[in-house]
DNA sequence: CCGTCAGTTGGACCT
DNA sequence: CAGGTCCAACTGACG
């Protein structure tokens, strides 16, 4: 099959006309889209050249470990998340030696190693996925200018997402639309939809001299320099294409669970039958092509008359993550509070005892210490369960900045991915795009709601089993013996909870309230100053200044 | 007469 | 579910 010619209009650079005569030797580099099926960079490396290099780089920085980080894994991820790419890295290899080539894995800084390729290999030719990260957006600015300076032709479509996340931010006046609605709106048919994606190489050319290279193959975690720890149960992810394309088969087997699919009604708590696809580290990494995905999604709902639609179907789902890389890709800053111009500047607090409780699972609430279990055992939890740790975090009783909770999400989540994870810690913590800061979602209220019958509590906490239901929902109400015995077995305290509902509630509404206030005044951007002199504000509790409409309610 | 600005209103938004 | 916030569209005073 091929590919579309708008699928390869998407180029941000010019092709000029290709030398056949001379040989061409052509570098597909891999960063995330670990994938044969779907990949437009690797088909067109594969198109009319004599040699693909095909090239992923190892960059210590991220994958050697850091005993000073507070779980098992390196400076940048935890070690679920560096075994699940290593995994993904041998099927890869797996993969395209069946296709007559080989994965080459470098080490070193990835700028500079790629450089290097391209010169001593004399490539002239190279293809890489397009990304919108911030930090491939600078590595590849760098790469770029110097393959554009020595006359190295370069092709990196857009084809981790549905949409070009700049196209849709042209066409929305410069700006990336702040709604899901009128992002799909916006949005309308991604254009590949009726062509058919490539799914199928019948084969890569060779790989070609590497000369004095040092290529390896894929590292196991133990040669990266991690010691052999003892898990009490495998790893419920395994990396690569080829399980990918499993679990997607498996997971879409029930057409109509497929067709009547709704995120808000599915169960964050299921765990033996996990209530989603559970396809998102494969999304992340690419080892399985959103695109793909939309278009099985898309055969299935055609034979049902009713299915649901998006926000909350599972095509919607897809819609989620492209909204967030729009809104990723389209605003300055977007990973920090201060200069980002769609952040609420609020005068967070910063309590490192109260967000290591929250990381190391030992708020005194079972059902955000159960989840926080989960997440560092895991590296995964439900999407309805990262609300309930983040609304708590920021907004519950900890009242503590967003990004310090972000960061131990990119960490610990293998499918931890810097717009989705950014972007839904500015929704939950009200920072931006949902602003209803007076609705606290409790552990008490999520438990009861999404928990009804304490199962999941009981399953990662099992020294919960036979306690009463109240004491779950409510640990401090527990008879001093079964939190000791808590205790012992978990090896925490288990600590009465730090502020009660109503207290956290009140001092929430005016944190947001006088941040409200600030936000209008400054246009979005705010001094130090400005922040500290808010958080005095927000302090004196007898000076709390409510909205405009607040007050005039009072009144 | 018209353009500007400040203030109001009502509908849409909500993973 | 309900309700705080945002954003268009509107209103009206002013020069």
């Amino acid at each position: 099959m091929r590919l579309s010619s708008q699928t390869q209009s998407l180029t941000r650079f010019s092709l000029p006309s290709f030398d056949m005569t001379s040989g061409s030797k052509s570098l597909m580099w891999f960063r995330k889209g670990l994938r044969i099926h779907d990949n437009p960079a690797l088909e067109y490396a594969a198109k009319n050249s004599t040699h693909v290099y095909p090239v992923f780089v190892i960059d210590p920085h991220y994958m050697k470990p850091d005993p000073t980080a507070f779980s098992p894994g390196s400076k940048l991820a935890g070690l679920n998340r560096i075994r699940f790419l290593l995994e993904s890295l041998v099927d890869l290899d797996y993969n395209l030696k069946k296709l007559g080539s080989r994965l080459l894995v470098l080490h070193g800084e990835p700028g500079n190693v790629l450089i290097r390729c391209l010169k001593e290999w004399d490539i002239k030719r190279l293809c890489f996925e397009y990304d919108t990260e911030l930090y491939y957006q600078a590595l590849d600015a760098k790469v770029q200018s110097y393959a554009l300076e020595s006359g190295i032709e370069i092709f990196s479509p857009v084809s981790h997402t549905l949409f070009n996340p700049a196209e849709i931010i042209q066409k929305n006046g410069g700006k990336p639309p702040m709604n899901c609605l009128s992002f799909s709106k916006i949005a309308g048919d991604p254009h590949w939809l009726s062509s058919s994606l490539s799914t199928t190489l019948s084969m890569i050319p060779p790989v070609g001299d590497v000369g004095n290279f040092e290529v390896s193959e894929v590292p196991t975690v133990k040669q990266l320099g991690y010691e052999d720890i003892q898990e009490e149960e495998p790893p419920i992810f395994k990396g690569g294409e080829s399980e990918a394309l499993r679990r997607l088969r498996e997971s879409i087997k029930d057409k109509e669970w497929v067709a009547k699919f709704e995120k808000p009604n599915t169960d964050p708590s299921a765990f033996l039958k996990p209530a989603t696809t559970m396809l998102s580290p494969y999304l992340k990494f690419g080892c399985l092509s959103s695109r793909y995905f939309y278009q099985c999604i898309k055969e299935i709902e055609k034979e049902f008359k009713n299915h649901t639609s998006p926000p909350v179907s599972l095509l919607g789902q897809l819609f989620w993550r492209d909204f967030f890389y729009t809104a990723g890709f389209g605003t300055p800053n977007f990973d920090r509070m201060r200069g980002n111009k769609i952040c609420r500047q609020i005068p967070w607090n910063n309590d490192d005892e109260l967000l290591a409780a929250w990381r190391d699972a030992r708020t005194g609430f079972p059902w955000i210490d159960a989840i926080m279990v989960q997440l560092r055992k895991w590296g995964w939890i439900h999407h309805l369960a990262r609300h309930s740790v983040a609304c708590f975090l920021t907004r519950g009783d900890l009242f503590i900045h967003w990004e310090k909770g972000r960061d131990v999400f990119e960490r610990l989540l293998v499918d931890s991915d810097w717009a989705i994870n950014n972007g839904n810690w500015l929704w939950l913590s009200c920072s931006s795009f949902f602003y209803q800061y007076h609705r606290i979602y409790s552990p008490v209220t999520f438990g009861k709601k999404y928990d009804p019958t304490g199962a999941y509590i009981r399953h990662f906490l099992p020294v919960l089993k036979d306690m009463p239901m109240e004491y779950i929902y409510e640990p401090w109400t527990a008879p001093l013996i079964i939190q000791t015995k808590a205790n012992c077995i978990i090896g925490k305290d288990y600590p009465k909870p730090v502020i009660s509902h109503e207290t956290a509630s009140k001092e929430c509404k005016g944190k947001m309230a006088a941040a409200y206030e600030l936000n209008k005044e400054k246009n979005g951007m705010v001094s130090d100053e400005d922040l500290q002199n808010l958080r005095t504000r927000v302090e004196d509790q007898s000076q709390v200044t409510g909205s405009r409409r607040l007050k005039q309610k009072l009144i």
